[in-house]
DNA sequence: GTCTATAACGTGATAGAC
DNA sequence: GTCTATCACGTTATAGAC
């Protein structure tokens, strides 16, 4: 009964025209105020193409949400699981791979939290988050310092609030952030990318706090 | 042209009980998920009635948002320009005051934060945030421990996003939270009140970062 | 002021020609 | 596969009785 669908090469293809369309409009918008004409609009298709394709518009939303959560959490898992790379680089290297993601999809933590309050089952469904993170050689490698004394005793979901907190909050705040600093798109990532470095020095003395 | 509204004591009286009804189903779902028949019944009236009111939904809605901003901002605005504290007392307060606001009204952030995606003019006219933080006591007593040299000498928008992004993001980011924490509402709550007196430490060592 | 009934409209989805 | 035309439905808003 499930439609097969032969994968064609290029991206010129209207099954994926329109899914890229539907990224599109979806992070911009969300899920509700997103409706089925944008996407056709946006992908240069007409609308009954969408239903030909994806059957339904919340069928076509599930797919950007699962795609895009899984590429999210990927995105971070690689460098939590690097077994080669110490906690130190690994605190360097998490904000940077973040901040340069989030400078070409600055849309992308405001879209899922916002669809994540809609519905939080999503989360557990489509990504193990809680033993992606809390199992990954980064949790392990800041409990060892810890308990060696090396770092500050402190719970390390406070340490990933913190860490993600500083990198991604500039992102879901940035209406407010362009309005205090005055701001255009350019000031506002260049100060984004001086975060790239300043990140971790201030994660680091804060885990020398007592 | 525009209707006069007597207030009345309680807020027993229909019209805030529409606009109490409106502000809990808008904060929690948004403006485009809210159907008008849900704020009726979450206020025990007539659909009807909302209209006769308030003319339209989006009226509604605008009142809700101005107030909400309004006083988000507020709450932070005491405090930013209480001449009678210091810096360091400033940077105690303000974690402080927020969290305890958030614990109330957790759904805060991730609303205003959203809506301000759809429109981001709402906060350049209901609010003059730029004036309200650029020139306050706090951002004078910031840029004058800068220059004495008591504190790094860090842009005052990256404190900012850094000492709001600790205190705020925990509430955005609180589904993800509670599946990776395994986390009920108390233990969040718990967690939350811990950061009242653990984020002025952390922003304090982070002024001394280089 | 409050209700019931209904109009007016927007949006998701499909039928059917090509 | 793609289009035009249209249906079916949900939602906002209003008319009109009480």
């Amino acid at each position: 009964m499930a439609a097969k669908k032969i994968k064609q090469n290029l991206d010129t293809n209207t099954e994926a025209k329109i899914k890229n369309a539907a990224r599109t409009v979806f992070h911009k918008k969300g899920f509700a105020a997103t409706r089925t004409r944008d996407i056709a609009e946006e992908a240069g298709i007409n609308l009954a193409l969408l239903n030909y394709y994806f059957r339904s518009k919340e069928k076509l939303f599930n797919i950007i949400m699962q795609e895009t959560l899984s590429g999210f959490v990927k995105s971070i898992v690689v460098i939590f699981n690097d077994e080669t790379t110490t906690l130190e680089k690994k605190i360097e290297r998490i904000p940077s791979a973040y901040i340069d993601l989030l400078i070409l999809e600055p849309q992308l933590p405001l879209f899922i939290m916002s669809e994540l309050r809609r519905n939080p089952d999503h989360l557990l469904k489509m990504t193990n988050v809680k033993n992606v993170i809390v199992n990954s050689a980064f949790a392990r490698q800041y409990q060892q310092s810890v308990k060696a004394g090396k770092i500050a005793p402190v719970n390390f979901l406070h340490f990933i609030m913190n860490l993600l907190g500083l990198t991604i909050f500039p992102f879901i705040a940035s209406p407010m952030i362009h309005a205090v600093g005055d701001l255009k798109e350019a000031q506002f990532n260049k100060l984004m990318t001086e975060r790239k470095k300043m990140i971790p020095q201030w994660t680091k003395a804060m885990l020398k706090a007592k």
